[in-house]
Parts: C-alpha cells; structure tokens; sequence
DNA sequence: ATATAATATTAACACTGTAAAGTTAGATTA
DNA sequence: TAATCTAACTTTACAGTGTTAATATTATAT
C-alpha cells in the first residue's frame, strides 16, 4: 500500500514546485516586488495554499536560500579534490566564491543580504548549509596555516578576513554596476591575491 | 517683503522635519516597514504631503542616503588633516570606515546595499557625494603609491581593492550578529592591515 | 456508501504606495 | 476693499499586499 509513499512524494513535489516559481520571481523581480499571489499565479494554486508548505513569506525567502547555499558548497566542494597546493585551492576557492555570486546576483544578495534582514540571528547555526560552508573555508585555511603557507595566526580571524574580502568584492560589483570598476577579472583576482598575500606576511 | 523667503524657509524646514522622522524609522523599523503614513504621523501631516517634497518613497529613502554619505565624508575628512604617514591615514580611515557603519548599521545597509535595489544604476555620478567619498580613497591611495609605500600598481583597482575588504567586514559584521566572529576590534584591524600588507607585497 | 483525514479555496482584514480631486489660507491685483 | 490667483495641504479612492479563519473539496480507509 504505497498510497501513503505516493502522497509524500506529491507533497514534496509540490513543495518543490513552490520553491522554483518563488525562486524565479525573486530573482526576476525582486523579493520586494513578489507577492505571494503572483508566485500563487504561476504555479497554478490559490494563494494561501503556499501557506500550507512555508510558514510566510520569510519562511519560503529562507528555503530558497538554503538552496541556494547547497548549491554554493556544491561548487566549492568540487575544487577540494585537487589536495596539491592548498594555497592555490583556497585561490581558486576565492574566485569560485565570487563567480558564484556574480553567476546569480540576485540568489547571492537574497542570501547574505536579504535574508538576515527578515530572519534576524539565523541562517548558520549548528548543522545548517551555511555551517558547512564555512566550514570548507575553515578546512582549506587550516590546511594553508599547518603547512607555514600562511602566517601563524588564528584560523578563525583569518577565514573572517577571507570571506570579508571576497563578499566585499561580490557585492560592489553586483550593486554598483555602474561604477568605473578596474576590468572585473582583474579586480576580483586582486582582491583575492592581495589577501592571500596579506596573509602572508 | 520676506514673506516670500519665510516661506521657502518654512519649506525647507518642512523638508528636513520629513527627512528627520523618516531617517529615523527606516533605521529604527526598517525600510520595508516604515510607510508613508507612518512618517506622516511623526510629522503630524498627512501622508501625501510627503508627496510634495519627495517624489516617491524611494526619492525619500535616496535623500535620507546622501545625508549619510555627507556624514561619511565629513567623517573620514577630519582624518586627513594629519599628513605625515600617508599609510597610517589609510589605516585610521578603513577603521573610521567601518566604524561608521557599525555606529549606523541601518543608514549603512540602507545606503549601501538597499538604495541600489531601488534605484538602480545611481548614486555615484559626476559631482556627488557618493563620488566625492571615493575620491577621497583615491587621494589616500595615490599619496601611499606616490610615496613607494605600496607596490606600484593601478590606483582605482587598489583603491577598489581597500574599499572590497572594509565594505565585506562591515556588512558581514552588521549582517550575522550571532556569527561566532573573532574579536570585532581584532578583526577589524586584521581586515584592515592584512589587505594593506597585501598592497605592499 | 460513509466516515475521516488531507488538501485546497474563498472571503475577509488591516494595511500598503500613491494619483486625483477638493479645500483652505495667504498674497496679488483691480 | 473685493476678487482672483496660487501654493500648501487634506480627503478620498484604488488596486494591491501578507496573512488568518472558515469553508469546501477531494482522496483514502473502513
């Protein structure tokens, strides 16, 4: 009797279905300028049965982003496998982390700016993706300071400095599009290096 | 007859009664939930009233934000009084930067990371002040390159480079309070002197 | 066939930004 | 002084918002 399986999985399905429409908008639009009828609109449902899937607004904000940072931890694990030089991991770490942003602007600033406006004092306690995400920074900055790659210093003041450098970076470039920016590469692989050799010293 | 000046005067004076009561709403509740009404209370007129002197609640939001930069700017000018050591200038002026924004999280959110969601493509053209609070980076920059005490590279990508790792600290600092971060003050000074290393090397 | 549970919808509330039209008070002109 | 004009402000109204409670529908189990 599988019923009981099949209805789950409709459930989830659906769910899903939510999640991407919301996502879509957000991203399009802007979280601002979604409403919860237009994300109802376009999955083809009232629209207080989102309600019955996500506690609010917020709440489906929130699940988008979790996604989001999947998908993030996703692309940065896969540049661990090469265990050769960890300062160059952590380089191209740096530069995967940016292209992410700059990839999906709008998923990285509902993420890391939207977010923690709506949901205050969450999104990287114990267990959760974000958790994990920075614990990748703390494996590859860890790995550079036990090989004397990196000055000796605290792990966790110098992942702080790295994430700062490269959200800083992430961020200007997507919300001041217009400003005379050095030719972005460039800028982004300064950023980057200038760090790591600050790190250095 | 200076009724006529009175007048404007009267009218200037409402405009600044509007631009305080709004400033202090959005940085109190928040952008998104501060409404016209709301802002009319404050000021004991009705809501579109407001309309009279701001175009739309952006135009409003963008005001309250060149009063900031203006804040900024006077801030960090106040620094450059001392001319002796070009790179301990930049050093106080990254600590001032930050300091600035954590002393007014929400006026640097709003500033920084709200208004250019609602109107984009602004707020750094010729003669603003947004503009004149990066030139001011510009000047340190170039003295420090010009005196040989930073490796001789591009000014703007250098300057981009200071302004990537002091705007990441800041946001990240005022966004993930409950983050488990090293120090404030040590970290602060690590972003700082890390980035400024990084630029010698 | 009927009862039960899960799922979805309808109707409603209090609120939003803002456009248009109406009102009032003071200055200008005849 | 009386009529007119003008700037400042208010009232009213509209279409849209997030969300709750009550209701309806559907699918399953008995």
């Amino acid at each position: 009797m599988g019923t009981k399986e099949r209805r789950a999985r409709e459930k989830k399905q659906l769910r899903q279905q939510i999640l991407v429409a919301a996502r879509e908008l957000f991203v399009n639009e802007g979280y601002e300028n979604v409403s919860m009828r237009k994300i109802a609109n376009k999955i083809e449902y009232s629209p207080t049965t989102i309600y019955l899937y996500f506690k609010d607004k917020a709440d489906l904000l929130n699940s988008v982003c979790q996604e989001t940072l999947l998908n993030l931890l996703n692309t940065l694990e896969h540049l661990k496998r090469d265990k050769s030089d960890p300062l160059e991991t952590l380089r191209k770490s740096g530069r995967a982390y940016v292209e992410f942003g700059l990839k999906y602007p709008q998923d990285y600033k509902l993420t890391f700016v939207i977010r923690p406006q709506f949901q205050k004092g969450l999104g990287l306690e114990e267990g959760s993706v974000g958790e994990k995400v920075f614990n990748y920074l703390r494996e590859m900055v860890s790995e550079c300071i036990q090989q004397k790659r990196f000055r000796q210093a605290d792990v966790e003041t110098t992942g702080q400095v790295l994430w700062s450098a490269v959200h800083g970076v992430t961020l200007l470039l997507i919300d001041f599009p217009d400003f005379p920016w050095t030719e972005k590469d460039e800028l982004i692989d300064t950023v980057i290096h200038t760090t790591i050799e600050g790190l250095k010293a």
